[in-house]
DNA sequence: GCTTTAAAAAGTAAGAT
DNA sequence: ATCTTACTTTAGAAAGC
């Protein structure tokens, strides 16, 4: 018996930080190699690590957002090995900047085919957006936990918006309750 | 201050000039697009109040005024897809589409999603097919629909495609590329969903 | 509101073979 | 006709227009 919720996966997770110190982002896109910088494109350098893979924006403020990541630990791994090629550099980084995760996406399967069209309707129309000529997902806004929810005819679910790990698993079982409460679960 | 007074009638003049211009643009799209009318006054209420309650700041006027067309459209139960109103319109597609979903949010229009159904007998007679090709095509829909193949599916390619295949049962067969034209999407999506819709009807 | 990053879901589209 | 690539949707931060 598998249960829903255990076939959630992370599948990249978006968190900021600092290193306390402003950075001459001209400077760092030449001693730094791989970075991306155009400044007139966007603000941000961009750094990509290879193990484990993620990317991060550099901001001139000093500011680092890092994305891509598959779990919070590569997220902190990600941003050690930044914080390292910095201090390598003779750039002064805190001793142990705060990471802040500020999103997790999910996916899980529920296992069973999906009628969207009532599920619209049975979830309630004024809390769900499925316009199938622009998306094939219904996207269902979740109060507790705060996330949302895209749901697909195949039954595979993305949860997106949360901030906590558990916050997947959660979602999971209560769109799985709310789905089965209206017949609409295989 | 006859100043204050003055900025009252100038705001309330331009806020009339923008009405006008929108309930305009509503009917001239209304025309090129085909749809009695009834749906231009549905139109022309879902933008009023869109106004009243403040939705337009901070969007395009012609963008609300598409927007309340397309709702209007679907109200009335005569869709047209996102492609053909944004092909009268001066907005993009994509912009229309999303001040469709934040007027209907807002509005609470609750409109249920679009039936393929509804656009049967529209590309049905524009490509002169009868009566028969028609209840044929919506039979199809309703059909597959209920062996579970439209969730997530486009609902224009749903109908072009059980047309076609309507046409080929009843002997009257148009090609993909005709029927495709009419509806706006590939014959890619036909095929696809044509196979599929085929197999629901025990038709190999 | 936009710009950039990453990732999943599934449908549709465009260009190449 | 089939393959590849790419774009649609969701969330969130960053700095600046």
């Amino acid at each position: 018996m598998s249960a829903p919720a255990d076939s959630i996966e992370i599948q990249n997770v978006v968190a900021s930080t600092g290193i306390g110190q402003e950075l001459d982002l001209e400077a760092l896109a030449e001693d730094l190699p791989g970075a991306d910088f155009n400044p007139d494109n966007f603000p941000g350098l961009v750094y990509r690590t290879q193990e484990p893979k993620a990317a991060a924006l550099i901001f001139r403020s000093g500011k680092i957002v890092c994305t891509g990541a598959k779990s919070i630990d590569d997220v902190h791994e990600a941003l050690g090995i930044i914080f390292e090629k910095l201090r390598g550099l003779s750039i002064p980084v805190d001793e142990d900047p705060e990471i802040t995760v500020q999103n997790i996406v999910s996916s899980a399967d529920l296992g069973h085919n999906l009628n969207l069209n009532a599920l619209a309707i049975g979830l309630g129309l004024e809390d769900v957006e499925y316009e199938p000529e622009q998306f094939p997902g219904l996207v269902y806004r979740m109060d507790e936990p705060e996330v949302v929810i895209l749901l697909f005819g195949s039954g595979k679910i993305v949860i997106t918006g949360g901030k906590r790990t558990d916050d997947a698993k959660t979602a999971v079982e209560e769109i799985v309750k709310r789905i089965d409460d209206l017949g609409l679960l295989g | 201050r006859l100043r204050k007074w003055q900025e009252r009638i100038r705001t309330k003049d331009a806020g009339e000039r923008n009405l006008q211009f929108a309930l305009s643009e509503i009917d001239r799209m209304a025309s090129a697009l085909g749809v009695p009318r009834s749906v231009r006054e549905v139109a022309s209420v879902i933008y009023r109040r869109a106004l009243n309650e403040d939705l337009i700041r901070g969007r395009s006027i012609e963008g609300v005024a598409t927007s309340a067309l397309y709702a209007a459209c679907r109200q009335e139960g005569i869709p047209r897809s996102l492609d053909e109103v944004a092909e009268v319109s001066r907005v993009p597609q994509k912009e229309i589409g999303r001040t469709y979903r934040y007027i209907s949010q807002e509005l609470g229009l609750e409109l249920k999603p679009v039936d393929p159904k509804q656009f049967v007998p529209r590309f049905a007679s524009s490509l002169g097919l009868s009566e028969e090709v028609q209840s044929k095509a919506t039979e199809i829909i309703d059909v597959s629909a209920e062996q579970g193949l439209l969730s997530g599916k486009s609902p224009t390619g749903f109908a072009a495609a059980a047309i076609y295949a309507a046409s080929l049962l009843c002997n009257e067969k148009k090609t993909q590329r005709e029927v495709a034209d009419v509806a706006q999407v590939t014959e890619v999506t036909i095929r696809n969903r044509y196979q599929e819709q085929i197999e629901a009807m025990g038709f190999r």
